[in-house]
RNA sequence: GCCCCGGUAGCUCAGUUGGAUAGAGCACCAGAUUCCUAAUCUGGGGGUCACAGGUUCGAAUCCUGUCCGGGGUACCA
């Protein structure tokens, strides 16, 4: 598993009032049932009770299951069963419990009335897609950090899985009530820019009729054409090619070769206008980043340049407040961070031979800015091919004076595209790969959003490009898609016969949902609020996707058995409550997805 | 070598942090519509949870070892 800095447990302050999600309701009565049980007073679990609340896998086993007496039978000295007796003994009245039962080998089933259920679906209509929604926390602040891919071209499709799960993360933490700001981290300095500075510059030289041997290591996208095209050449200087390449590496050293090119490129153009050429270029392809994730419903509160960091002497601080706590020291004419102190395999450059910082530098200022600008978790969403990183950041961090565990790391697995059972080549000779774009083109931006966070984060992903088009029952996406436009149809039905919905009838009128598959809805629809919590603390959208895909199936298999406009007023508008609340479930989670919910398909 | 992730039904995957008889979709078989959208529903078969030990009332889940697949192990970004 991957590791998590969970955030801290949401403490409750709860007594069985309206707003208290059912699961804690049963929490708390069960805290006091234990608290008033003498023998029990000092039991070591006893702070952890609510995580030990389940729901009940098995019907005939209630609603709600504990194995407390389990836990506290070694500590207390008695059995499993006499403890579940005495708990069951202090356990206090409540109007939503039915029964309590022991079971097994000392397990406490809650059986739930009816009352609960109804009260929660009246809860859901009154909150509508706030329900389910967590009580906003003080903290902690988190900083979640995603995609960052570097603005040489445009994103591809492994992009577009970091891009849905950090924004997916994003939304589930911020419905479970975390304060949490999205950040883009551009790598906007370095040799990368200037690597697509000269191959921008080369193409517009072709344009110009020159023949060029196009270098291996320069961006040979069609977008860098475009670029080209689009730069004002008013200024630049008229250059005499083949005096400016003869006396270049050869080719077999691409390396050398893109660094010499660098370097003509610089004294050719002057530094001014190379650099005019290499932020028009970066300056351009984050545009497009920025529309392409803008489309994709993908949305940052802050793109944070690397630059900067340069800029604002960040690297600079950083580099004294390492050296002043003497974890830096030279060897081989290069600076050495001490990472090995922090637990790494091995010390790390900072300084280069050639006095330029390296990219582990910013990483570390970076890292450390996050935290002095107050927050207090950082998550960062990274390709698993960076797990290596993780270890020298925290050194990094905790060298700084900060927690190395204050960051949390998610690493995201490699996608495979197929069409029907063909793997998708997903790169040309070109270098170019599949981009999010085409992708979101041809399947759409509902399916994309679905597809990426359908599986879990550290699984490897097998995207059917075939299913995810598909408009049929094997696609979950119109699946649930389809369970929210159903009730909406419903509702437009009911105008077309000249009927209204009276909510507050249907509420009260809730005594009368008494069919299995009604009572199945309003179960699932209950849990919302634990599916919310489960999928933000473990950061595991999937989980949000199941239970979707279980509601959607809860409610089409009761549309299949039942008849919601029906002639009895009362019947009527108690099922039609429930649709509705269904609806409002539905449409939160999907919008939680990043998916939407149409009222027609 | 060392580090990370994965191994669960024919296929793709869940598995609520150690619970009760291991689940879902697809595929396969058999059915359902005079009625709110059949993009739907119902039923059925299908498992040595990679393997071997261990921990305990209880293990797919935790520990150790082995095997297989992917990734990483830069004075690149």
């Amino acid at each position: 598993m991957t590791r998590r800095g969970a955030p801290p447990r949401h403490r409750t302050t709860h007594a069985s009032r309206q707003g208290t999600p059912l699961k804690a309701s049963i929490a708390s009565l069960l805290e006091h049932a234990v608290a008033a049980v003498p023998e029990f007073a000092d039991a070591p679990d006893v702070t952890s009770i609510r995580a030990t609340v389940e729901r009940a896998r098995d019907a005939r086993h209630g609603d709600f299951a504990t194995n407390i007496a389990m836990r506290l039978a070694k500590s207390a000295g008695m059995t499993p069963r006499d403890i579940a007796q005495r708990i069951i003994a202090a356990m206090p009245a409540s109007e939503l419990v039915d029964r309590v039962d022991i079971a097994g080998p000392g397990f406490i089933n809650f059986t739930l009335s009816d009352e609960a259920f109804h009260r929660e679906i009246g809860l859901i209509l009154e909150q509508g897609e706030a329900y389910g929604r967590g009580e906003p926390r003080e903290g902690p602040k988190v900083l979640l950090e995603f995609v960052s891919a570097n603005p040489t071209g445009p994103l591809h499709v492994g992009h577009g899985r970091h891009a849905a799960f950090g924004a997916t993360i994003g939304n589930l933490l911020q419905a479970a009530g975390y304060p949490v700001d999205r950040e883009y981290y551009v790598n906007d300095a370095g040799r990368q820019m200037d690597i697509l500075g000269v191959s921008v510059w080369l193409r517009m030289l072709e344009a110009d009729g020159e023949t060029i041997a196009f270098p291996d290591g320069g961006y040979r996208g069609e977008y860098i054409r475009d670029i080209a095209a689009s730069i004002d050449r008013d200024g630049l200087p008229a250059v005499d090619i083949d005096k400016a390449f003869e006396r270049l590496p050869p080719a077999d050293d691409p390396d050398a070769r893109v660094d010499a090119l660098i370097e003509v490129a610089e004294t050719l153009l002057g530094a001014e206008n190379f650099d005019r050429i290499r932020r028009a270029a970066y300056g351009s392809i984050l545009d497009d980043i920025r529309d392409d994730l803008a489309e994709f419903g993908v949305t940052f509160d802050r793109w944070f340049s690397e630059q900067s960091l340069t800029d604002e002497k960040r690297i600079d601080d950083e580099l004294e407040v390492l050296g002043e706590r003497r974890m830096l020291y030279e060897k081989d004419g290069a600076t050495w961070f001490r990472a090995t102190d922090y637990g790494d395999d091995k010390d790390r450059v900072v300084v280069r031979e050639n006095g330029k910082t390296t990219y582990f530098a910013s990483d570390i200022a970076y890292h450390y800015d996050k935290c002095q600008r107050g927050y207090e978790l950082l998550i960062d969403v990274l390709g698993s091919d960076h797990h290596g990183y993780v270890t020298r950041v925290r050194a990094g961090l905790e060298a700084m004076g900060y927690a190395g565990d204050s960051l949390a790391v998610d690493f995201v697995q490699f996608v495979t595209l197929y069409r029907g059972g063909e793997k998708v080549q997903m790169t040309t000779r070109g270098g170019r790969f599949v981009t999010l774009r085409e992708l979101r083109d041809e399947v759409g931006n509902d399916a994309t959003r679905f597809f990426y966070v359908m599986r879990s984060n550290d699984q490897h992903l097998d995207f059917d490009l075939e299913l995810a088009k598909s408009r049929s029952n094997d696609n979950p996406v119109y699946y649930i898609q389809y369970a929210h436009a159903r009730v909406a149809s419903v509702f437009r039905q009911l105008n077309e016969k000249e009927l209204t919905h009276d909510r507050e009838n249907g509420v009260a009128s809730f005594s009368l949902l008494g069919e299995s598959q009604e009572k199945a809805l309003m179960s699932s629809l209950s849990r919302y609020p634990e599916i919310i919590e489960l999928a933000a603390a473990n950061r595991a959208p999937q989980h949000l996707v199941h239970y979707l895909r279980d509601l959607a199936n809860d409610f089409h298999t009761y549309y299949n058995a039942h008849t919601f406009i029906v002639d009895d007023a009362a019947l009527r508008d108690a099922r039609l409550a429930l649709i509705d609340a269904a609806r409002a479930v539905i449409a939160s989670g999907l919008e939680i997805l990043g998916v939407s919910a149409p009222d027609s398909m």
